[in-house]
DNA sequence: ATAGGGTTAG
């Protein structure tokens, strides 16, 4: 009955040894700047961009060398076309700046900046702007007051465009105030002066304030031009807030310089409207266009499709054909986007069908978002063959099927494929170490993510917040809570995001009190708290037993947050009810919900009830559950561990009837170790690893070792009425007893044992793993579906409560 | 004005 002799196992070596890795491309301060003979671009007299453009990275760092050489012997001619306009110095500087900030390097910009004060090279009212955007994108707020400061000693400040750049970097910065101050202080104000005013504002989501400011410019007659307002529009859009979106769209209507809107800005309140999820006031905007064109068009049918009214979007899409507006290649983008994110895998392929049919140039930028649509449907196979079939790939496209093999836990094909992206030559970026660092958090992989961390370090890659909180939030859920705070108390700029991966972290590993100062903090120092932030701190609090500062929690966030409870916080909150035997007072919450509770919901208080041996109140959930999911057999399982628990082997056997009935299947817990930077995964009684011989020759060992040390395994968990030996024989076998076999076999004495679980870990193997830790002088950590268990000298971190 | 790849929860 539950043998599983399917085997996923894989044994790749392991590409990404950093002793392997390419010197670092950039190394700006080894050019040989003194010696004039040894020109390295001698030879290269050409470009391939137009002055107009920014050059790629590649590119800028060789200007960038020019630049050095120029310092030294003015008389060398710059071989470069960008160069030979006869620039000053300052002129240079400010163009390779600008460049950088261009190819998110904001740091580096910053330290030509350095350079250029040092060179005594002439800062000007061109510079200061270009490098307080840099300082705004790094969040650099000490470094953006030092530049303020300059510019105030050299009189620069009465520039209206260092002004607004200087309003724009404290709002980046996180400081709104100082920004308004600056505002009011201005001696004349353009129209760019109050739009960014007033973006800095909903920026930092001070919707009051930002209307406020908007009905000043109002009274002191600043007309607002199209483009501000449709800039303004755009960032309400990101806010996705309805009622300040209609604020906007009336004031829109109010400054229109016609009765009837324009098409752009028209274009901008469709978008606005979508993204705030409100499809019938995008129509409305739309049908009120008298002159729609492709762009409006697109932006309509790709709201219908983001909002999953798929059937509405191809009805749209075949009127706007009818009304003979043809689709361009940024519909077919957006379009395809949108079915990405949406995961509709049918229209994807229909749009790609489209494409192909209509002869669209097969664009990279076309072939990535496939690739990610693809990769979004979980459809590796259709992505990686489109991959395939590209020329000249890009950094882009292999971060989308980097990401592709990530959403689908590919490990070793993620990695491998990095390694190929090196070999190539293409550059990685933070988008594509984001990717394969969500990769290494999911499944575990605490090897491969230390690697990239190190890689990215080596590479001096920058580190925004969200590969920031990409990494902090990988090593929480590898199991080192310690380097994950480490990371977290380093961040110089930290977003929600950031706090929450934290306190999720700190929830996963039990650790309550951690959680709970975290969230002080966060209300301390305004940021913002949303229903994330008290799904994770409500688990911490259950995962503790803290159950009076949950309940206590609960009501502060719908009474003094007024955030509306959704179903996920109603789970948490009978969870730590369940957990900690208030069964009752649980299912009194549950019945006062205001919405149909999931499966998630009676799924806790299942649970709990098997935990707290009740097998009353667990029928009602178990009822409820079938009801709502008959296919899902993890239920009727549970069900029948609780029969079981006390003995009830006839209702065992009516569970296990119905579920045969229905054909359900138990889910097969899966375990999976990290060894030499392969991912191994093992199923219950697994036989199909090459070193299967030795892993169950380890397995007696240990078996022997625990009834030496007097453990009898504890039966009860086993769902079938078979004899004692042979259910011992199946907890033996658990997917974690055999990754922890192979675990011991392959690594050093005294090494950590780190072992990842889809599944909650059961009651025997906790015991098990308990006294190993102990008889093999190992910690062992295991993640299972829930929360971290760190296992040391025979005791568990839980504290036996999970 | 619509515009290729990225973070927390579920």
């Amino acid at each position: 009955m539950l043998q599983m002799d399917q085997i996923m196992v894989t044994t790749k070596p392991h590409l990404l040894s950093p002793s392997l890795l390419p010197p670092s491309r950039f190394k700006i301060n080894k050019i040989p700047i003194k010696n004039p003979n040894s020109d390295p671009y001698k030879h290269q007299t050409t470009t391939s961009f137009t002055p107009h453009e920014h050059p790629n990275f590649e590119q800028t760092q060789q200007i960038h060398a020019h630049l050095i050489k120029t310092q030294f012997d003015h008389t060398i001619q710059i071989p470069l076309r960008h160069l030979q306009t006869h620039l000053s110095p300052a002129a240079q500087y400010n163009f390779l700046i600008t460049s950088y900030i261009k190819n998110d390097c904001p740091k580096i910009a910053l330290k030509l900046y350095a350079q250029m004060r040092r060179m005594d090279t002439q800062v000007d009212s061109f510079t200061i702007p270009s490098v307080l955007k840099a300082c705004g994108q790094s969040s650099l707020a000490v470094l953006g007051k030092e530049t303020h400061g300059f510019a105030l000693k050299n009189g620069l400040d009465s520039d209206v465009f260092v002004s607004n750049a200087l309003i724009q970097m404290y709002s980046e910065c996180g400081n709104v105030v100082f920004a308004r101050l600056l505002f009011d202080q201005m001696a004349e104000r353009d129209v760019v002066s109050w739009s960014t005013m007033i973006r800095s504002y909903v920026r930092n989501r001070l919707f009051r304030e930002a209307l406020e400011l908007i009905r000043e410019m109002h009274c002191m007659q600043v007309k607002p031009s199209e483009i501000s307002m449709v800039s303004m529009v755009n960032l309400f859009a990101d806010v996705a807030d309805i009622e300040m979106g209609k604020a906007m769209h009336a004031y829109v209507v109010r400054n229109g310089t016609n009765e009837k809107l324009g098409v752009s800005i028209s274009t901008a309140l469709i978008d606005m409207y979508v993204k705030c999820g409100n499809l019938a006031y995008a129509r409305r905007v739309f049908d009120g266009l008298a002159q729609k064109n492709i762009v409006s068009w697109t932006a309509m049918i790709a709201g219908y499709i983001h909002c999953r009214n798929l059937q509405e979007g191809a009805k749209l899409f075949n009127r706007m054909l009818v009304e003979r507006n043809y689709p361009n290649e940024i519909t077919m983008l957006s379009l395809v986007i949108e079915s990405g994110s949406v995961g509709a895998l049918e229209l994807g392929k229909w749009l790609h069908a489209y494409i192909l049919r209509n002869g669209f140039i097969m664009s990279l930028a076309l072939a990535t978002a496939l690739v990610d649509m693809y990769g979004k449907c979980k459809e590796i196979t259709y992505a990686r063959a489109l991959f395939d079939s590209v020329d000249n790939k890009d950094v882009m496209i292999w971060s989308a099927l980097i990401s592709a093999y990530a959403h689908a836990n590919c490990t070793n094909q993620a990695s491998d494929l990095f390694a190929q992206m090196k070999d190539s030559g293409v550059r990685p970026n933070q988008v594509t170490m984001v990717s394969l660092i969500s990769l290494c958090a999911e499944v575990g992989a605490l090897d491969l993510g230390k690697w990239v961390h190190s890689y990215i370090n080596q590479q001096r890659m920058e580190v925004d917040v969200i590969l920031r909180t990409a990494l902090v939030d990988m090593y929480a859920k590898c199991g080192d809570i310690d380097m994950a705070l480490m990371l977290f108390s380093e961040a110089s700029n930290r977003d929600s995001c950031m706090w929450n991966a934290m306190m999720t972290g700190f929830a996963m590993h039990g650790c309550g009190k951690q959680a709970l100062e975290l969230f002080e903090q966060m209300d301390r120092q305004g940021v913002e708290l949303n229903d994330i932030t008290f799904i994770g701190v409500l688990h911490a609090c259950s995962h503790a037993g803290l159950v009076a500062d949950g309940k206590w929690l609960f009501e502060k966030m719908v009474h003094v947050y007024g955030l509306a409870p959704k179903v996920e916080h109603y789970g948490c909150m009978v969870d730590l009810l369940g957990r900690a035997g208030n069964l009752d007072e649980a299912h009194k919450l549950i019945k006062s919900m205001p919405m149909q509770p999931n499966t998630i919901v009676w799924g806790a208080l299942l649970a709990a009830c098997k935990i707290h041996k009740n097998p009353n109140l667990a029928e009602v959930a178990a009822r409820e559950l079938l009801e709502l999911e008959p296919q899902n057999c993890g239920y009727n399982i549970l069900m029948s561990n609780i029969y079981a628990a006390s003995n009830r082997w006839n209702e065992v056997d009516g569970v296990r009837k119905s579920m045969k009935d229905r054909g359900t299947k138990k889910e097969p817990g899966l375990s999976s170790i990290e060894v030499n930077g392969s991912v191994h995964d093992f199923i219950m009684g697994d036989k199909a690893h090459p070193q299967t011989r030795k892993i169950y020759e380890m397995l007696a060992e240990m078996t022997k070792k625990l009834k030496e040390a007097g453990y009898t395994p504890n039966t009860s968990v086993v769902l079938q009425n078979i004899d004692e030996e042979e259910k011992e024989t199946v907890v033996n076998y658990h997917s974690e007893r055999l990754a922890m076999a192979f675990g011991l076999i392959s690594s050093a004495a005294g090494m950590p044992i780190r072992i990842v679980k889809n599944l909650r870990v059961c009651e025997d193997c906790h015991t098990a793993t308990k006294l190993l830790s102990k008889i093999y002088g190992r910690v062992m950590i295991v993640r299972d579906r829930n929360r971290f268990h760190h296992f040391r000298d025979g005791y568990c971190s839980c504290g036996d409560y999970w």
